[in-house]
DNA sequence: ACGACCGTTGCACATAACGCAACGAGGGAC
DNA sequence: GTCCCTCGTTGCGTTATGTGCAACGGTCGT
C-alpha cells in the first residue's frame, strides 16, 4: 500500500528529466486531467523542484541541483561508489581500489580486497605515486594541460621498476594518451609483478571526482589478461557516475 | 488547491537533504503517523528518488542525481559554458560560478572550485542575494528598468555587512553603473572577507543569459588584486558569448 | 479586434490517504 | 541463550482529499 499520488509525482519527475513539458503533456503522460496534473506541480514549484517559464512550460529546477549537492556533500563519493566496488570486486575476484585527487595529491579513500591468497599491500588513505599509478593518471589526465605540465615537472620520478615513467615528457605523453582513450593502466610500473587498469568516475558537472581501478598480480593473471577485465571495470565506473548524476554524451555504441 | 500530499513529499525530500533520517523522525517531521510516512516514502525509493540502508534509515538516492544532472544539462548555457569556465578556474586558481535569472531569482547553474585550502561556500542551485552578488547585479542590470524598479523595492535588504547596499536607491544606482560599465563587482558585500567580479553572458540576440563572476577571499588576493582578473573573465564571458553566436557590436577599441 | 488555445478555478463525487492498533523482526542487555 | 524493547510493517474503517467536469480568463496569432 503506497501513495499513488506520489507516484504519480515522481512520475512527473521523471519525464521532465527528458525534457521541457507543457501542463497538457504531462497530463497525457499520466493519463489525467489537466488540472490534476496542475495540482500534483503546484507543491513541487513552491519548492523548486520544477519551475515554469514565461510560456508555462514545465522543467526542472534549482532546488533539484541543491538536494543533489548536499547529498553528495553528505556521502561523499565513497558511500555512492560502494555497493558497485563490491560487486566488481565479487564479480572479479580482484583488489579495486577508488582514488581521488585532493589538494595535489592521489589518495585512496577505499579499497576491497582480493580473495585470493596473494595480495599487494596498500591502505585506504595512502597517496599514490602520481607518476605510476594508474588511478593517478587516470585524475591527472583531467586536469588542465598547464597544471599537468606543472604538477609533472615537480615530480621526483622515482624509478621503482624498470617499466617506471622517469621524465615529464613521458607521463604527460602517457596522461594525453589517458584523457583521449578514458583508461590508464600501470604496466608493473611501481611494483614489477602487479598491473592495474583505472577508470574515471564524473559526477553530474562531469568533472571527474574519482577514480577506480583493478589491481592484479602478474602470477594470478598475466598482463593482457588484466587488460580484459577493462569493460567490467568501465561498467562499474559507468554505473558510479550514473548514481552521481552523470549522463554519458557518447552514449551511442555500448558493449557493456 | 494542490495537493498537499505532494507538498508532505517534497517536505521529506528537503528533510533528507539535511541527512539521515529514521522513519519514525520523518514522520515526526511532517506530524503524522509512521504508517503515512512509509507510504508517502515508498514510491520514492521505488524510483530510487531516495534510498534506504541496512538499518532502514532513508537518504536522498542516486535518481536524484541522475534527475539533477539532466536537469543541468538541459540549461544549455552550462554546456556551452563550461569549458570556458573550467579553464578560468584552472588559469587563475579561483572560485568560478555561473549563475542564471530564472522565475524572479538568480540561480548558481554552474560551479568551479578552488584550488587553494581556503574556500568559500556555496552550492549549485542556491539563490545568490540579489542585492549583494556580484553575477545579481549583471543579470538584474539588463532587465528592463520598470522591472529592476519593482525588484529593488520589493527585496529585505539584509545588511550582511557594512558595505553591504541597503536601500533600492543605492541598489538602482549600483545597476545603472553596472549596466553603463558591464561588469559588476561585490566589494565584501555578503561576505566580509570575500571579493567578486562578475561580467555577462549575451546569446545571438544580445540578451544577457548568464553571469559568470570569480570569488577570492581577500586574505589570497586584496581587493584591487581581483580587479586585475576582469581582462581575464571578461574575456572570459566574451568567448562564451561568441559560442552562443553574439556578435560584439563595440568590437573596435579591445584592451583586454 | 476577433477567435482559438492553454492554463486556471469551483464544485460534487468517489477514491485513496489517513490514524489506529495489532503484528513482526531486529538488536541489546542481562 | 532468552527476554524485552524499539522500530518498521500491515489491515481496516473513516473521512479528508484528490479527481473529472465544465465554465472562466488571459495570451498569442491572424
Amino acid at each position: 500500500m503506497s501513495s499513488s499520488t506520489v507516484a504519480r509525482a515522481m512520475r512527473l519527475l521523471a519525464e521532465l528529466g527528458e525534457g521541457e513539458r507543457s501542463l497538457e503533456q504531462l497530463a497525457a503522460v499520466l493519463d489525467v486531467h489537466k488540472s490534476t496534473a496542475l495540482r500534483l506541480l503546484r507543491p513541487m514549484e513552491e519548492e523548486r523542484i520544477v519551475q515554469r517559464d514565461a510560456a508555462h512550460r514545465y522543467r526542472l529546477g534549482p532546488q533539484l541541483f541543491a538536494l543533489a549537492g548536499q547529498a553528495l556533500e553528505q556521502r561523499g563519493i565513497r558511500t555512492v561508489a560502494a555497493p558497485h566496488l563490491r560487486e566488481l570486486n565479487a564479480a572479479t575476484g580482484q583488489t579495486v581500489h577508488l582514488a581521488a585527487y585532493e589538494g595535489g595529491e592521489v589518495v585512496y579513500i577505499d579499497k576491497y580486497d582480493s580473495r585470493h591468497p596473494v595480495r599487494m599491500y596498500s591502505r585506504i588513505g595512502l597517496r599514490a605515486a602520481l607518476h605510476c599509478a594508474a588511478v593517478a593518471k587516470v585524475l591527472l589526465a583531467d586536469l588542465p594541460p598547464s597544471e599537468r605540465r606543472g604538477i609533472a615537472e615537480g615530480l621526483e620520478f622515482t624509478p621503482y621498476t624498470a617499466h617506471t615513467l622517469t621524465t615529464p615528457a613521458a607521463l604527460l605523453a602517457e596522461l594525453d594518451t589517458v584523457a583521449a582513450q578514458g583508461w590508464a593502466q600501470d604496466h608493473a610500473e611501481h611494483e614489477s609483478f602487479i598491473n592495474c587498469v583505472a577508470a574515471p568516475v564524473r559526477d553530474a558537472t562531469g568533472r571527474v571526482v574519482a577514480a577506480a581501478s583493478v589491481s592484479v598480480p602478474d602470477m594470478l593473471l598475466p598482463y593482457d589478461q588484466v587488460l580484459a577485465l577493462l569493460p567490467r571495470l568501465r561498467a562499474t565506473t559507468a554505473a558510479i557516475s550514473a548514481d552521481c548524476g552523470w549522463t554519458d554524451p557518447t552514449a551511442l555504441g555500448r558493449e557493456v
